[in-house]
DNA sequence: GTGCTTTCGTTAGAAGTTATAACCAAGCTG
DNA sequence: CAGCTTGGTTATAACTTCTAACGAAAGCAC
């Protein structure tokens, strides 16, 4: 969020209000969803009229492309500090709902229906790829020793998105169906699917999460 | 799809051309999304002029709703003929996911992200009790037998979403587990983000199928 | 400080969209 | 046949994204 970084006063002030601009598209995002972003109404609640968004973004592409790789980093962001003091399964998990339900919308942003003219350019990749890894190191410590599946001979000679890490094919497939679980129950509860169902969806969060540990 | 049932000619041929404008619209919500669905390109399509579609469905909401709930239907009816054959819990997530595989956009509309400005009605939650109830059949045949977990034990006080099947909480709790797990491979799998990894999604579900088998 | 240049924000306009209103031409019905 | 209902049309309003052209302001060189 903070990349101004000593350049001249003109690059300064454009630099705060891109930011100033994604903050009302958040906002925008976060109550209405982001099929429904217009450019327009974030022009206007900021005090400028119509086209001069164009100035700071050729387009409504390329501003959601910059939020959708915000929203990447967010969530690398968020689980980095635990991957990095060795948490494991659980509580990343935990925080990648605690993230989530944070601000649903940004989930549902990167991992829900993809907006009909976008693609994802190359530098999201990179970052997915370490968000992919944070849950391999995760899924590395608790080896769930079951029999050699079709799946995971598979993926032993189809292991290209786990880059370099050096995961057995166990845990390859563990960090999948870590990751598909999750998102199962997520995308699920933030998509209001379980709203008239009265049950708590955190629940089954956690019940998904301890049958992963072997509870 | 065929509710032409013998009334006036004139009821008819409004019937004819309420199908005729859906079959429109699928096909565009086929190629573009759900969101980028536009009146007036079917119009266009159908040789009719803008307006004249406001004399079938009230607007876009409206016919937002009609195809969501041909979409339920449509998925039930593809199950039914399994679920009353006795099939279980395999065949059934086979079933649903070649349903979902045969137009993608089609199950992304009713498991996806939801549309802005669109809010159910209430003859869908009937059917999609149905599709329910056919996950609970499914799933009362193999029972786990595991210790009950927290969760079933919430399941147990908290089942109004079960209607009057008569499962026991770890049926309800296999039932959910199903569904989340299912649509967790499938919602990543159409939405695409599976798309630069390499490996095949069908092994994974079949996979997870396969877990909640027992085997 | 003066003047040049770049950039910013504005208004105007083109091409879309959903949706309403008014009108006209059919068709069914009494 | 008369009349009412219904379908389709155009015209309009209020939106949207986005381009073009213009004015003003800010920074930079001298």
């Amino acid at each position: 969020m903070a990349e101004t970084d000593a350049k001249s006063p003109r690059e300064r002030y454009r630099a705060q209000v891109r930011a100033e601009i994604k903050e009302c598209a958040w906002e925008q995002i976060a109550t209405a969803g982001a099929s429904a972003l217009s450019l327009n109404a974030i022009a206007k609640r900021m005090g400028m009229s119509g086209p001069a968004l164009y100035r700071y973004y050729a387009g409504r592409d390329e501003l959601i492309t910059e939020l959708v790789g915000d929203a990447y980093r967010s969530l690398a962001d968020a689980l980095r500090p635990l991957s990095e003091a060795g948490a494991g399964l659980e509580a990343l998990a935990h925080a990648v709902r605690g993230w989530a339900l944070a601000d649903p919308q940004r989930y549902l942003l990167i991992y829900g229906t993809p907006v009909p003219g976008y693609h994802a350019p190359d530098d999201i990749t990179v970052i997915s790829s370490q968000i992919m890894g944070m849950l391999l190191d995760a899924c590395a410590e608790s080896v769930p020793d079951g029999p050699a599946a079709p799946l995971e001979e598979h993926l032993a000679g189809h292991r290209g998105w786990a880059g370099a890490h050096p995961a057995p094919p166990a845990v390859l497939h563990r960090a999948l169906v870590l990751w598909t679980r999750l998102h199962g129950v997520l995308s699920l509860e933030l998509a209001g699917h379980f709203a008239g169902m009265g049950f708590d969806p955190g629940l089954l969060f956690t019940a998904e999460v301890d049958h992963l540990l072997g509870r």
